[in-house]
DNA sequence: TGTACATCAGTGAACGCGCGTTCACTGATGTAC
DNA sequence: TGTACATCAGTGAACGCGCGTTCACTGATGTAC
């Protein structure tokens, strides 16, 4: 038998296991099985921590939410400001999507209306959230006077959330041939010039 | 029994009943019976006109392909020069996700990493295909002396790709309330600054 | 133009696989005395 | 410190639902004569 523990912590293993398992395979792919043996477990044992699938789902969201939120903070609190800031956020949206993290494909796959509608709504709460801390830093840039104050700032945010979009989408199909950083670094320069002042 | 259709006519009137499904539902909501029912047949009679579901999913993507390279040629046709053209193609795929086209959506969907290895690699085809499109548009609007001719088309390209994908996420979470075209507009102001040439 | 026949799209019942979920049982862990 | 007991995480067998797929049959359509 497997090591027992007790159920907090095996739920934020099982959580923490069951994001990785749906960054790989979307939340089609994902299931208890997999899950399960991802953590040593057997399916049964899972019933344990969660009620079902969805519940599993839910606190993989809460988990996923943190890292991103954790990310914007992180960026804003090392930066010397808003500009710099939001540099640094797509450096590390980059560097998470090269080492597996598939940012979009999570926020694709978990709101698609097959699912659950409560699964949904938590996922375009956070993405909400996430445009919203983007926008503060617009914000912010713009009354430092980095930032055009023409702007409007959740366009800007939407357009920088669209950054790393589709560059996911290449990585996954060309794999290593498709350099994330370089592409990251290249449309940086892009944004910067249309919404920085001069 | 429902009319009868010879089978050319039948595989094309499934293949755009499909598509419409997966804009609505995604691949994962995507099942035979509402398929059938949709077009007035029983499930087992799909199996006249499809080897099976993976094959529907083919022919409906392949639609797909059609359409939305579609839309960059008629695009490329009507404007009289490349910016005019990107403009208006960014104009026509908010419509597109507006009258529920769901383009984004159908990307994400078909290239998760659960389906057939086959159908992913067809979907990420086809993305390559329209990246290379727009490349292509923007390159002939550096050679005219409209975009600047220090940026990388490849970078700008996706650049262009990701500006409605975030937008598209918004839309089907906060319905009518979130404009599309409105933000399409502002949005473009944006490349528009990060690209074109003075 | 009318009749006989072949073809083939559509039907509905049945099958079977995958997978989420349940349940009675086990045995490890920690607590009370 | 040692023993008895309660708790609770982990197990494996079994269930059942959803859904893609098969198959024998039907009857409409179009073609040959």
């Amino acid at each position: 038998m497997t090591q027992k523990m007790n159920t907090e912590a095996r739920r934020e293993q099982i959580a923490g296991a069951a994001l990785k398992l749906l960054a790989e395979r979307g939340s089609e792919g994902f299931n208890i099985a997999d899950l399960a043996q991802s953590v040593g477990l057997v399916p049964s044992a899972i019933y344990r921590h969660f009620e079902g699938r969805e519940d599993v789902l839910d606190a993989a969201l809460s988990v996923f939410r943190d890292k991103v939120y954790g990310l914007v903070e992180a960026a804003r609190r090392e930066a010397g400001n808003p500009l710099i800031a939001l540099e640094l956020l797509l450096t590390r949206h980059a560097r998470l999507i090269e080492s597996g993290g598939a940012v979009p494909h999570i926020m694709a796959s978990m709101s698609a209306p097959e699912g659950h509608a409560a699964r949904r709504a938590k996922t375009e709460r956070i993405f909400r959230g996430y445009v919203a801390r983007v926008e503060a830093l617009v914000r912010e840039g713009q009354e430092r006077g980095q930032i055009r104050s023409d702007i409007d700032p959740t366009a800007a945010a939407l357009l920088f959330a669209g950054m790393i979009q589709p560059a996911a989408l290449l990585r996954h199909a060309e794999g290593e041939r498709f350099d994330i950083t370089a592409h990251a670094a290249q449309v940086w320069d892009l944004f910067r010039r249309a919404v920085a002042r001069d």
